[in-house]
DNA sequence: GTCTATATGGCGATAGAC
DNA sequence: GTCTATCGCCATATAGAC
């Protein structure tokens, strides 16, 4: 399984991953597919029926690859900001590794909404132990009481959106250095539990006030 | 112009740009936008020559909704917070009106990535002064010297992502409820500059001990 | 300017040999 | 299981009448 050639089947998972990643269900071309894999088009059509068939598994390996695992992270002995700031940089290091990740499942979600709810449910991630545990550390280390969903989906917002929006930041404000953004995104990831954890106390007390 | 009948080409930008956001450049059908402009294919040739020559139209419309005109707000005699406010409040609401608009830039931004730098010259938005006016205010209200870049993008971040989002945060967290979701926007959108202000503050700090 | 009809090419999918 | 050859459709684009 380590250095010997993969058998087909994976080789055309592996395949398709990348190319519907990039350029998504109605860009994908078979026949890119086929030849990313190394073979031919009807060999695809003999391992997967159509396309249709052979997004939805590279699909459900890609949101499988998206929804991280936050339990095992949230229920370890760190402190609250030493959890954060390894839930960032683990999602950085992932985010890099496959940028093309955050708009492929987006995308796919706008087109069939539904299909989201049903393959999350196979995933085995329970949002309401999530949520649960998130506020309880907010609680016990900001001393506030807040919805955890705020805090949740500011800090997916702030791993997931500089990374996935990499090509037009770099455009806009670094001259399209690539090396330039890069070090300024290595940057962030420990400061973004920084910026949280201050901002959702301050956030906290405006909530109070409303 | 305000209630008669507008002319056949903005008719064809106007459903062109609903289509492209909706479907994208490869998703997109010719003949999905003849009928939602009320005409037909060959007229559409007629007025733009190809697909191509279409959707660079829209696409320089977009990009132009999209990057938000912020020189006046930071120019304005606000203070730093009202400023923020008036910046988060405004995109909110017209995300909220185009909720495709990022998707859309973001796509044909990794698939073009120099078109982005072209048309972002002919926009007449000077990222200099705007990042230069950001660090101005920051010193100013807060007392700290930071790249004002960490500033912009995580209030980006931050406004944007979760509208962008929206399909996947409803499912995931709001039992796809829509007007739930929407009213969870609704309040974040005054509370994003408290997070920020509160967050940047932090984030100074431990930049100091870095 | 606007239409109908048609050309042209590309893509997903299948047939059938090996 | 893997290939070559091909079908049939659909999407872009054009021709040409009005």
């Amino acid at each position: 399984m380590a250095a010997k050639e993969k058998n087909t089947e994976t080789m055309i998972l592996e395949a398709a991953h990348r190319v519907f990643l990039k350029k998504g269900m109605s860009g994908a071309r078979m026949q890119e597919i086929a030849n990313e894999a190394g073979i031919n088009k009807a060999l695809l059509h003999y391992y997967f029926k159509n396309k249709e068939v052979l997004f939805t598994s590279v699909f459900r390996v890609a949101l499988g690859q998206f929804i991280p695992r936050l339990q095992s992270v949230l229920t370890s002995d760190l402190s609250f900001a030493d959890k954060l700031t390894e839930i960032s940089i683990k999602y950085h290091e992932m985010l890099m590794q496959n940028p093309y990740l955050p708009g492929f499942i987006l995308q796919e979600v706008n087109r069939e909404p539904e299909k989201l709810i049903t393959q999350f449910k196979d995933s085995g991630v329970d949002k309401d132990e999530i949520l649960g545990l998130l506020q309880n550390e907010i609680e016990a280390y900001l001393g506030i009481t807040i919805d955890p969903r705020h805090f949740l989906i500011s800090l997916v917002s702030l791993v997931i959106f500089p990374i996935f929006s990499m090509p037009m930041m770099c455009g806009l404000f670094f001259d399209n250095n690539k090396q330039d953004y890069k070090a300024f995104l290595e940057q962030r990831k420990v400061l973004v539990p920084e910026l949280l954890l201050g901002g959702i106390k301050a956030m906290g007390n405006k909530l109070k006030s409303m």
